[in-house]
DNA sequence: TCGTAAACGTGAATGATTCTTATTTACGAC
DNA sequence: GTCGTAAATAAGAATCATTCACGTTTACGA
């Protein structure tokens, strides 16, 4: 928004909070972490502005854990690890697909492939 | 089961169903397929035996497409291509993540990684 | 100040999945 | 064969994440 606007305060607040986080929240956990600092934010507006910022590209959906979508405000492409134990989703910085494979999937699959995801499932140390 | 036997007759079925198919289909659409043949079936038990199926490693879960999870009765690692379109899941055998990433992975997360999804997302020649 | 459109809160609706409960089925012991 | 038991099932109610409908608030420009 711009400067000394009070237009877009809770979209800005969301998309901000997905951006900061590395936690890859749902959209409940976005309502619960704001809601301190936004007492009349609503959990209807969190899925209204997530839904626009996945359309706009601003956001990745992760899929679903345990029947909960997960969302990551990063959206330069990474790996993922998903405890299925506890749920918890941690990024793999170290790790990469190469480039070029979405090109062979292209061909392979015969279809416009924009972005592919690549997830580790497993247990975390806590976990087990 | 047990040649002769009538035992688990619905069971097998659903996973004769799952193991032969290449649609990834959904529970409705197991439900669907099946209820010709089996015009007794419930949609519970599919459900039940789907999830006794996962849990069992029998199946796998490819996550949720349009708010809709998809299963694999092909439990050997391959990727996937899904239309963001029409929601269809192709396998891509031509590709293979190579297994000494699961490792790297582990080592990455400080964690038991058992498996991993590489999966694509675009349009297919239908969808545009 | 007024009009307008976007953003929002609230609560109802939806729909996939799970749960509950009573019923059916197969099989072993007698 | 009959009875007891445990697994499998059907049916429908319940749950819960997500979406929708609608009336209200907010900001900004004319």
């Amino acid at each position: 928004m711009e400067p000394g606007s009070k237009h877009f305060r809770k979209r800005d607040a969301i998309l901000a909070y997905l951006r900061t986080t590395d936690q890859h929240p749902s959209a409940e956990t976005v309502y619960a972490s704001l809601k301190p600092q936004i007492p009349d934010l609503s959990l209807g507006t969190v899925y209204r502005n997530i839904s626009l910022f996945k359309q706009q590209g601003l956001i990745v959906s992760l899929g679903s854990v345990n029947g909960v979508e997960r969302y990551d405000g990063n959206i330069d492409p990474h790996v993922h690890f998903v405890c299925t134990g506890c749920g918890t989703i941690s990024d793999l910085h170290g790790m990469h697909v190469p480039e070029e494979l979405n090109a062979a999937a292209s061909r392979e699959a015969d279809a416009m492939v924009d972005h592919c995801h690549l997830t580790f499932h497993g247990r975390c140390r806590e976990c087990c």
